[in-house]
DNA sequence: TGTTTTAAGTGTTAATTTCACATTTAACAA
DNA sequence: TTGTTAAATGTGAAATTAACACTTAAAACA
């Protein structure tokens, strides 16, 4: 090998946060606007830069929070963008991570440092830099990931309805579901428990809630399963 | 957002290559001694640095040939490994890409200066650093990666056996198949062409090649269809 | 020349999964 | 009690997947 340490070139490692919201209807995603040169003022995603005493998982973690209050959210690696000149600013690249969470349970922070701003997924702006690509590849990871391992249970409210579920899943996959068929391969999974209670905001008859058992979906993912909608 | 250009941290980033290699019977890996310390001498996988003018893909591919000779390999970007203390020299990250071969077609460099070496994936050494966690996160990705798209036409010779073929699968998955069974999903997907050519290597009654079409299998890619063995 | 040997080639059936689809029911309001 | 609203529920047809064994072509050999 005839790189060595000694010679090799060191470059700016970038982290941007791809953070999916849910609210019950829509995919939400979470932009924040640029506060400094180039492209101040620009929708942008969440982002910072690596420290040199962190993993990239932590930094991920540090500056989400420190940008947007949210705290405890698992962040996932999607990829390392490389373009020279993606940065107009200085030789930069980033690696961004996304995440899923329940834009409704996580608060956000609203001081006046930064504005941090959920945005419909279809209608968000247009953002900086290689961040609408970025956008683009996390939503069909996202996809990809919800049809092979039940995502997003946990993003919904302790107790939700079937109905919720699948606006959940309509929503990540941008597509319609039946209704009838998609309670019966919920159910299949084996994993809700059906309570006694019922939601009574939204009908007259009310529709049962449901939970999410944490033991048997663990025990399923070790098995190796998988959820195919 | 508070880190700027001028106050972050710049870090080493290193690319590795997990080559994959396929000789008609077993799956294979590429690995190289390492000439210089740390652990010089301990096998490795291909790696270098990242250049400041250069993308990540064009480092990989850069490398792979300086280390290998191996040109006009198609890389895929695998993940990026962050550990504060994966290498023992200086904190450096790594970018780690992976591509599939014919390693009976791709002659390997073989001068004095370094050594890469086919391995047997199931009998390969222990390597260095985190190197045996990215080609355990590289083989998941291509199985995943193997039963959705049809991979590996491109790694058979140009006219192949549908027992090859199977083999090839086989290896991947580390799976038996059922001839028949493949054969008829292998049909199914229409972009084999069948020649009135035999190959009578193997046995008395020879077995009939096949080719593959490009131009249906770009059209299918198109369409977007999925492949499942 | 015909008998043996070897791997290639081939098709059917049962089981499972997926999809499409319409009526009844519980609770409250009027 | 009647009307209204959304929730709950099940079946049958179609498609896909999985399991499975015998025949055939060609060369080798007697």
């Amino acid at each position: 090998m005839l790189s060595s340490y000694s010679t090799a070139d060191k470059v700016l490692l970038a982290l941007d946060c791809i953070i999916f919201g849910f609210d019950q209807h829509q995919l939400k995603i979470l932009l924040i606007q640029r506060d400094f040169e180039p492209e101040k003022g620009k929708w942008s995603l969440i982002g910072g830069f690596l420290k040199r005493t962190e993993t990239l998982d932590d930094a991920a973690k540090r500056i989400l929070n420190h940008l947007s209050g949210l705290d405890d959210i698992y962040l996932e690696q999607l990829y390392t963008f490389s373009e020279v000149d993606r940065d107009p600013g200085e030789r930069t690249l980033s690696t961004a991570y996304y995440a899923l969470i329940n834009s409704e349970d996580h608060k956000l922070l609203e001081d006046g440092d930064y504005t941090a701003k959920w945005f419909d997924i279809k209608e968000s702006p247009n953002l900086i830099f290689d961040h609408n690509e970025m956008v683009q590849k996390a939503i069909l990871r996202l996809r990809r990931r919800a049809v092979s391992k039940p995502i997003g249970f946990e993003l919904l409210p302790e107790k939700f309805t079937m109905l919720q579920l699948q606006k959940l899943y309509e929503a990540i996959l941008d597509v319609e579901l039946d209704k009838r068929n998609f309670i019966n391969k919920v159910n299949a999974l084996d994993i809700l428990v059906k309570l006694d209670e019922k939601d009574m905001t939204s009908s007259r008859k009310g529709s049962y809630l449901y939970q999410f058992d944490k033991e048997k979906y663990d025990q399923k993912i070790e098995e190796g399963f998988t959820f195919k909608i």
